[in-house]
DNA sequence: TATTGTTATACTCTATAACTATA
DNA sequence: TATAGTTATAGAGTATAACAATA
């Protein structure tokens, strides 16, 4: 439990307020949609891959049979399925339905109409500037914490 | 679902990345607490504050009886306790033990241990600058999505 | 033997509805 | 009547342990 300089907390705590309020933004939208943070999260990341359960597990750093209830209970909404794998006959492939495409550009839509006024508070150099500061902020992962 | 400029979309980016890296380390070291992160909220809120249980549960967006629940075992912990108002016989204050300020404390540090090594990455100037981008960006809540 | 996914079980989190005590 | 908090109930989310199928 080490000290911190002053500075160093005042960035902190904006980062974290910061944080909030885009995690609200967020939430807000999945409950307008009657979904969670994780179910949009699960969305947003079969637009871009077609990940094993396994897979899917270690990105959202969740137990497999979590995950296992997660898809379920998309698949239930018609939002998503499996696949067997091709490749491993014990390995499931999960993947966006039509309707869960058009569902999560969507709600990408809609996140970006409450985010996007608040970036535009910004002028183009500003929003330059906070892009590559968060940049760099993010160049590596963050560390561990051990249980107190 | 309107569109938006490149730039703008970047930063949304950036923004929302940034906020799920401080999100997993008040998660990481929530749960190494075996708390959820409303209860690390509620932990941070009674810091400096001795709500209500209507006052938490607006402060928190969740229904009273879910904050109800979520004091019960945060009582049962022995880290927080519950006060019958001497203005309101209906109303209960919420405050933390000595335990609770105890581990309260540590989470602050344990939260800063994780978050100011990436704050570092970045001199002092910079720092400010991100601080003062990110202090504009919030000077008002955010609005209100349809559901679709 | 090890791995993939599922199921059974248990607990937390959350909301709605109904209740009590007080205002 | 209205408000503060609790309780009952139900469903989602999560983890651990045990399991079947496959590697």
């Amino acid at each position: 439990m080490s000290e911190h300089d002053a500075l160093s907390t005042e960035v902190m705590d904006a980062l974290v307020q910061a944080s909030f309020t885009v995690m609200a933004a967020l939430s807000q939208v999945a409950a307008a949609h009657e979904m969670s943070l994780t179910q949009l999260r699960v969305l947003a990341i079969l637009r871009d891959h077609e990940p094993k359960i396994a897979e899917l597990a270690a990105h959202l750093g969740q137990d497999r049979s979590s995950v296992s209830g997660l898809v379920d209970r998309s698949v239930r909404r018609g939002l998503i399925r499996r696949t067997r794998s091709t490749e491993d006959a014990r390995a499931v492939q999960v993947t966006l339905t039509a309707q869960g495409q058009s569902l999560a550009a969507e709600i990408t839509a809609q996140i970006a109409d409450l985010v996007v006024p608040l970036i535009q508070r910004l002028n183009a150099t500003e929003q330059k500037r906070l892009s590559a500061l968060l940049g760099r902020l993010l160049d590596e992962q963050i560390g561990q914490v051990a249980a107190g």
